[in-house]
DNA sequence: TTTAAAAACGAAAACGTTTTCGAAAGCACC
DNA sequence: GGTGCTTTCGAAAACGTTTTCGTTTTTAAA
């Protein structure tokens, strides 16, 4: 014995009115009385009247929903990111579908074919360490889904982008290590292909140049997976084969965290010894000891600023305007804790 | 110039013949001849046909989307169990919307109606710690939204739930304390609403009474936050109000790292003078020093069975089947690290 | 060749909404 | 009572799919 669903069917059979006539009341169309309209908004506030989203989506060819695809949820980066993207889509009445790739350019592409699928109104994305190839990217340009990039970008996909200036920030901490007086200063890098890895490795070679030290490639390790157990073992190897290192420079914090582990396994003082100094402010730095230096990264703006690029071009596409593409480069703040304060 | 979209129509058109053959032969249907089938199948492939969810899920009245609704993304539990979720989801072929009610419960209130509205196909969710008040959640029942509750749940609501035994789990770190000859032990509880927050309470509470620990609620702290801050601030005030507390039970590793910076800021010896355990097994638990121990929360396995129960909902909803409401119990670990080796 | 059964196809309704466009009704004005 | 407005209403098409059920065509059996 269930219920009937309320449509605008019941209501309109109920009032002796057409469907139109209900929906129009609804919607505060002009053309309809005062006092039918008041007797369509009472009943449908007595019988719970919620539209069908589904007929909604339909008929309007969109469905207030965007989709969300990043390399891993359980990341205090992204988490951070995500919570900006849902606060300010709620905020618009959009709802999000979030989706991870697990760094997988496999699983990535998947995860776009099911957003194409699901016909989300744009989708806001942050790439896979995988990715280089840029087929399913394409595609979404090629249907006029709008469209936005942040943090882990591909240059070569002509869309909005959400960003840091990665090259400067990276200089700004390795430069902040040479006034610390390093002499010797190592760099743990990302993987090959993030555009973001590359960036911070070239601020570091940037950094070194301007203050006429040699850049040396053995003192670059680069990361696979970029864990903290890397941050330990690259650590340990720094100490074994590189005994005059006196500063590393981290792709990010978690990795951080492992030199720091190794380091202070060892005995071996920071930032005296070595000072290190970390990239995107996880919360964790200021906890552990020594508290590490970092960069913060404006995560949770991040995530505001991309939803209104992609809800500019949502509406821009829905008005066939021409969409425009815009970079936004956020600000990045050095922070300086005991892991690098000589 | 845009580019017509291919529906059925367009193949139907195409290969002159009607939409409902077109429709039959693209679901396998056995009244299509093989021949026939060949063709739309090929042309489908070529014209990137893709169904229009919309339409379908007008049809089919199911979206194949779930809501999920927790307090915060930026918490380790909780984006690991979002982790389990939206993996298990995809694995059925479920997308997930995720809303924070950021432990508000109007706001609470506000993100289940608009899943309703979306019409999603079931409802997964964990209390935000202001929640006393069940009506909304009732309406889910009512309206019979396949609806499954984990870890912040309400006893009080028939559903289907996935929690741990927190009191259990409690009164194991708490008498791991006591094996470790802690003699006086205070608690820094949770808000008072959640029933995990009071479970936990009472775990502790057990325990000491079967060691035959005299309970003193002076040395039973409630945070209203659950923040770092409130940790360092309630060391602070057990350190100077209760001299001879020589164990801490934390209600999350989150409150009881800021319990451990408190303590090494003052250089308390930590086990030896005061041991502490947490709750969570946070990551950072395991990159502080000392290592904090904890307990252990299935929370990426407390995410698929979430899940699990949830499509088990739907699935008997959609057959019209008598709903059964099961609740699992998960197993938590006791993990012991430096904080409280004595 | 006829007949019955099986295979292949299609018309049409339905899902619930939005919106266009025309019609009806009410009104004032001469 | 005719004319022209304004206000109010509703028929109907459209969005694209799924599915029922009836019709046609083919095949096999008699």
């Amino acid at each position: 014995m269930k219920e009937k669903e309320t449509t605008l069917k019941v209501i309109a059979e109920k009032l002796n009115i057409s469907i139109t006539t209900v929906s129009k009341a609804l919607k505060n169309y002009s053309d309809v009385s005062p006092t039918t309209r008041e007797k369509v908004l009472e009943l449908a506030r007595e019988l719970h009247y919620t539209p069908n989203s589904f007929a909604v989506n339909l008929r309007t060819k969109e469905s207030k929903t965007i989709g969300l695809i990043i390399p891993e949820v359980v990341h205090h980066f992204f988490s951070s990111v995500i919570n900006g993207i849902i606060a300010e889509a709620e905020k618009n009445e959009y709802l999000v579908i979030i989706l991870q790739s697990n760094e997988s350019l496999e699983l990535e592409k998947k995860q776009v074919q099911l957003l194409i699928n699901k016909r989300v109104d744009g989708i806001i994305m942050s790439l896979s360490n995988e990715s280089n190839d840029d087929d399913h990217i394409r595609e979404i340009i090629h249907r006029n889904i709008p469209f936005v990039m942040f943090d882990k970008i591909s240059k070569m996909i002509p869309c909005s982008k959400v960003i840091i200036d990665d090259q400067k920030a990276a200089s700004a901490a390795v430069e902040h290590l040479i006034e610390m007086g390093c002499k010797k200063i190592a760099h743990i890098r990302g993987p090959v292909n993030p555009q973001n890895a590359i960036d911070r490795f070239l601020g570091y070679k940037k950094a070194l140049e301007k203050n006429n030290i040699s850049f040396d490639r053995n003192l670059v390790f680069t990361c696979v997976r970029v864990s903290f157990e890397e941050g330990y073992e690259f650590a340990k190897q720094i100490c074994k084969n590189h005994p005059d290192v006196d500063g590393i420079f981290v792709i990010t914090d978690l990795v951080a965290v492992g030199v720091l582990a190794y380091l202070n396994e060892k005995n071996i003082k920071v930032p005296e010894q070595i000072a290190v100094i970390g990239f995107s402010n996880w919360f964790m730095s200021q906890v552990i000891k020594p508290k590490l230096s970092t960069v913060d990264q404006p995560s949770y703006d991040m995530g505001v600023s991309a939803f209104n690029l992609l809800l500019k071009e949502i509406r821009a596409v829905k008005e066939d305007k021409p969409k425009v593409i815009e970079n936004l480069i956020l600000d990045t703040q050095l922070i300086i804790r005991e892991s690098s304060k000589k």
